[in-house]
Order: structure tokens, then C-alpha cells, then sequence
DNA sequence: CTGAAAGCGCTTACAG
DNA sequence: CTGAAAGCGCTTACAG
């Protein structure tokens, strides 16, 4: 190529100073609609490319915003993620994704990148183990953070997710409901507030019932669906099994029912399987998922609304959003021992 | 926050000047390490954060790579990206993630925001109808540019991808070999170098086995699981109905799986089913799915490499390597009409 | 081994 | 409505 085509390029090409030049290419009113013209026309005929650098470095403001998850792959981040660059999207915002995988070094590399960059705002999902300092000092350093999915005590941010204790509560009270007196949990761990949360929901559940949960009964640690599927492997091979299971989450739950299968039962049948998010594939499962929805499209619209709000100069909330989930009842749970698979609606 | 941080603040801390600074935190050895050792200490005591958008204006280097395809929550496209990742993350690379979802205004947008941030590189899965000279125009403007998964004929750049034909045929060889004689295609478009080349190895390799293919066999269109669901709906009613079916990927495939069993057929029984990518998923579905390897990984590990090689100054290569793909044979074909599900190995 | 100075390409008061 | 000039925070010859 040959020399790059900057504002002064324009400039010369017409005689006018760069000053203008900025401010037409920007639309001020400042500028009379024949000279506005006549630069866009230029700028366009030379290829100029606008130097975001450039403009960020003088006015600190970079158009950024970074995205942290735990795994991008997993559909209930995605899920997530498609409505926040939806609205990111229309307030043409860039955004910057990375995985953790739950490895906080990670996390922290991403953090100080955005730092770096001069990133307007910051989405994340917390690894787990992550301090409130390490949220603090991202907002100390003008990097204003929402959370999401997972919120951490203390870091006096705001955070959107769901009701996880009241949501697992859901799906126990579903099966206790359809004749079902043991049920397993499947997945999670205690190290983030999601985990201790689902299990305190589906503990209490339980005990509300009057049923003393089996230690037995809880398999702590999957939240894969390859994950789910080594668990429904030793599942089947439970002495005493439990008549249902209730996941940690729909991708647990599809791979506890492909080993369940694998192990020759038959989930919906033999074993009542509940997941958690609701997520697209939990409806076309078959047999049909049944689950309890997590609000993916609700957390990613509002986080990245409060996010750009925030942007916009409004004041700062420290606000944790519950959102109210919603069991969804299908075919996995709903027909158990009933009926066989194949003959409902 | 007080006063920000910057290289000036340090020097006057320690009466050295910022030069000295510069070349310290970047370990040169023009430094004394006395003083390196100092200037240090204090940038962390300080709370230095180095302002990248300043160096790279100076540079003309960002330390940005760009990935563009068409869905990362697709795991043919997630898993390839977790090779990239892996690969930009050792060389310190900062990646820039979207998806186009084929439409050919985001990939643009997108490809100018990297313009603008001065992006070092872009890692393309092109969208449906990317012209070659969108290629050249990135090119042209400094933006070194390798493709993955889909190739654009005259683009002029490298380019890594499974050979297509190649592998369909395969799968199709496979199910002849089990005795199949009415072996449907489902899914893909002929607008992607993809669809076209998975088509023509199926028809290819019906013909050279003698069989002409029915018009009704080839089901165009789907290309995610709940296509593939919808898909086996249809395919179930068929009145001549086929006894095996490739699909354009392992989500279809998988989707369709679903349909099947919704429709009260059971897959790798009744009918045979072939993927196409072998996802991790492919091995715990069941029945477990056969499938032809895509090498994601080699896809993944290699673009980053050619990417990193160019932007270390080696000469660009404008080949397009196709990865030989390889059969994974699983119950949902093998054991078709002879051995009921569950009594596999 | 260290410092003074120019410059990367913008935007923003300020002056006219 | 337009222009001259300063400055955002770095890096890089160049001089010493």
C-alpha cells in the first residue's frame, strides 16, 4: 500500500485544516454541509481509515468492552452473550471476549488487558475464587464492572442472575410432586455461589418434605455434559438408586441422559431427570428436557444496560438482580414411570 | 481514583527520565539493573498500568488479532477457536473475538473496527458471498489475514480446511460397505465451499457405487441441531424412507438423532446416521454418533501458527491446505439393523 | 548507561 | 463557520 491516509491527508487534499476535518467526519454542526461533504467524499475516495488509537489516546474513551466467561462453549454463557453483543451491537460498542476457564490468572491477564487498552466497561462472569479486591481494582482504574451469572460478596458492583436456591426448589418440589421420594443432585461444586446455592435449594426442598437427602445421593463436581455422562455411568450402578436426579445445569443433565441410555435405562422412564438454564437444545432432547429457565436473555440485556447506562454518566449501582426462574415440565420428568417414551404431545 | 499513573510519573519519582523508564519495564538491557530494579519497584508500588493504545501509536503495533466465524457457540467452530486461543495466548496476543452469523455487513463491520484499532492480524471463517476483494481490501490496509474451516477462490491468502469431498465420501463409502443402498444427505447450502464439496462427495460416491441418487434424498438446508431435529420429523414420514442418512455436520446429525426418537424410530436401529467434525459430543451421545473428523485441532493450531509467522516477518504463503479427514465408525451406524442399542461395547 | 526532543494521529478549547 | 496549536502517553533515534 502505498501512504496511509490520515485526517491531514484529507486536510491538504482540500485546503482545509484537520480541525475541520475531524469535525465534519463526525457529523458536528459545526461544519457547513457543503465542506462536510466534500471531506466525506474525499475521505472516502482516498480509503481513509479512522485511527481509533489515535482518537482514544486523546480523548480516553475507547469504545471497548471486554466480555469474561467461564467458557464461551457452554451454551448458557452463550446463550448470555448473544444478548449482550446485541446491545452492544446497536450502541456500536466493541467487544473483547475471553475465557477463564475458572483459572483466575487468567482472568486477571484478561482484566489488565482491558486496563491496557483503555476499555470503556467490563462483563464478567467471576472465576471462582475471585477476591472483591480484584473487582475494586478494576473499578478504581476507570474500569466500571457488571456481573453476571455469579456474583461476589463485598465488590459493591452491581451483578444479574437467577434465584438459584428458589429455581432448584422448583424442580425438587416438580418431582416430589409427580411421586418421586428419592432424588439425587448431580453437578456443581460449592466453590462458587451458584453451586452453594442450587444445593442449599434442592436440600431444603427436600428436607420441606420431610425426606432426609442420602449422602449418597449428592454427586458433587460435574458441570460438563461429558461430565454428566461419567456420572450417569456410576449412577446406574447405584445400589439403592434414586429414582430421579436433578442437574446442576441442562448440559449436565443432556449427558447424564445419553449415559443413562448408554447404561441401558431409560431417562424419562426409568430415571426422572430435571436440568437447570433452559437452554435451546433442552426442547428438542428426546426425550424432551424438562428444566427450569435461568433468564439468559434477561441477565444479558440488562447487564449490558446497566453497563452502557453507566457509560452514559448514570450513577453506579451496587444492586444484586435475582431474576424469578420458571420450571419448564417436560418429557424427562413429567411422564416418568408412567408412561413410555415416544406417546406424549 | 488520584492522578493516573504514566511512565513521566515514575521518572520524576526516581529523577530519571521516561526513556529510561520505557526501556526498563521492557527489560532492554540497555539498563542498568540497578536502576531497572528501582524503576520496577516503583511502577508496581505506584500502581503503574502501561497505556498500550499510546505505545501502539508510536509502534503501529497493537498486539491484536481478530477472529471472525460465523457462530463461536457452534462447537465445530468453538473447538477449532480453544486451539487458537491456546496458541495466541503463548505468543501474549490479545484476540478479539465475533461472529458473523453469514451476514456479510457484521463481517465488514468488524473487519474495520480491526482497521481502526490497528489490529497485527485477522483469523477468518468467511461469511456466505465474502468477495475476494474483501480479502485484499484487509490486505491492503496492513491487516494480514489467514482463513479457516471456508476458502474464497482468488483471495490470495493461506488457508486451512478439511478436504470436504474427500471425507463425505468416506462416510458414504462406510454405509455401503454396511449394506446400505438408500443413503439420504441432510443439511448444508450450496452457497458455502463447504456445502458444496460435502454434496459433491456424497453424490460422487453413490455413483461409483452404481446407485443413482433420488432427488428426494438430498434435504438442503439445515445446518444446526434444531434444523436437523425438524429435519428427521420429515425424513420420518417419508414414504420411501432411506435406510441411512449423512448429515452436513454432527449438530445436525445430533439433532437429527433427536428427531428420529421423537418420531419413534430409533437411531443407529432403524435408521443410520453419519455426522460430520467429530465434536467431543459425538463420542458420549447415544447412540454414540459416527462421525468424520474435521481436525479442528490442526485447523486451529495451524492458522494461528501461519498468522504468527507472517506477523514475525516470514514471507506469506497463498496455499490452501486441506487436512485429510478420517472416519470415526460409532453405533449410530455400525451395528444398524442387527443389534439392538445398549448391548454395544 | 542515561537524557532531551520529536512524533505517532487524533480532538479540543480558543481565537478569529 | 474555520484554523493554529497544544496535548493524550508512549517509543525511538540521536547525542552525550
Amino acid at each position: 500500500m502505498a501512504q496511509k491516509v490520515k485526517l491531514s491527508t484529507i486536510a491538504d487534499e482540500l485546503g482545509v485544516s484537520t480541525a475541520t476535518v475531524s469535525l465534519a467526519l463526525r457529523d458536528s454542526p459545526l461544519v457547513a454541509d457543503v465542506t462536510r461533504n466534500r471531506i466525506k467524499e474525499t475521505a472516502r475516495d482516498l480509503g481513509y481509515i479512522y485511527n481509533r488509537r489515535a482518537a482514544s489516546l486523546r480523548t480516553s474513551r475507547s469504545g471497548i468492552v471486554g466480555v469474561c466467561v467461564h467458557d464461551v462453549m457452554n451454551p448458557f454463557y452463550g446463550e448470555i452473550l448473544k444478548y449482550v453483543e446485541h446491545e452492544l451491537d446497536r450502541r456500536r460498542q466493541t467487544f473483547i471476549l475471553s475465557n477463564h476457564y475458572d483459572d483466575l490468572s487468567k482472568q486477571r491477564a484478561f482484566v489488565d488487558t482491558l486496563l491496557q487498552l483503555g476499555a470503556d466497561g467490563l462483563i464478567l462472569s467471576p472465576a471462582v475464587g475471585t477476591p472483591a479486591a480484584d473487582i475494586k481494582l478494576a473499578e478504581g482504574n476507570d474500569l466500571p464492572t457488571v456481573l453476571i451469572a455469579r456474583t461476589i460478596e463485598g465488590a459493591g458492583v452491581c451483578g444479574f442472575r437467577g434465584d438459584d436456591a428458589f429455581g432448584m426448589a422448583l424442580a425438587v418440589d416438580h418431582l416430589i410432586g409427580e411421586g418421586h421420594r428419592e432424588i439425587a443432585m448431580v453437578g456443581g461444586t460449592p466453590q462458587t455461589s451458584t453451586g452453594q446455592d442450587r444445593e442449599a435449594g434442592w436440600r431444603t426442598a427436600l428436607l420441606k418434605a420431610g425426606i432426609e437427602p442420602r449422602p449418597e445421593w449428592r454427586i458433587e463436581g460435574p458441570r460438563s455434559r461429558d461430565a454428566g455422562f461419567q456420572a450417569a455411568l456410576g449412577f446406574a450402578r447405584l445400589e439403592r438408586r434414586p429414582t430421579a436426579a436433578v442437574c446442576f445445569s441442562d448440559l449436565v443433565a443432556l449427558g447424564f441422559m445419553y449415559g443413562l441410555a448408554r447404561a441401558g435405562l431409560t431417562p424419562g422412564v426409568d430415571v426422572a431427570v430435571v436440568g437447570y438454564d433452559d437452554i435451546e437444545e433442552a426442547e428438542i432432547a428426546t426425550p424432551s428436557l424438562s428444566t427450569v429457565s435461568n433468564g439468559q436473555a434477561e441477565v444479558g440485556h440488562r447487564a449490558a444496560g446497566a453497563l452502557l447506562d453507566r457509560l452514559s454518566g448514570n450513577p453506579a449501582s451496587d444492586e444484586t438482580v435475582l431474576i424469578k426462574p420458571v420450571l419448564r415440565m417436560r418429557d424427562s420428568s413429567h411422564f416418568a414411570g408412567r408412561l413410555p417414551l415416544g406417546t406424549s404431545g
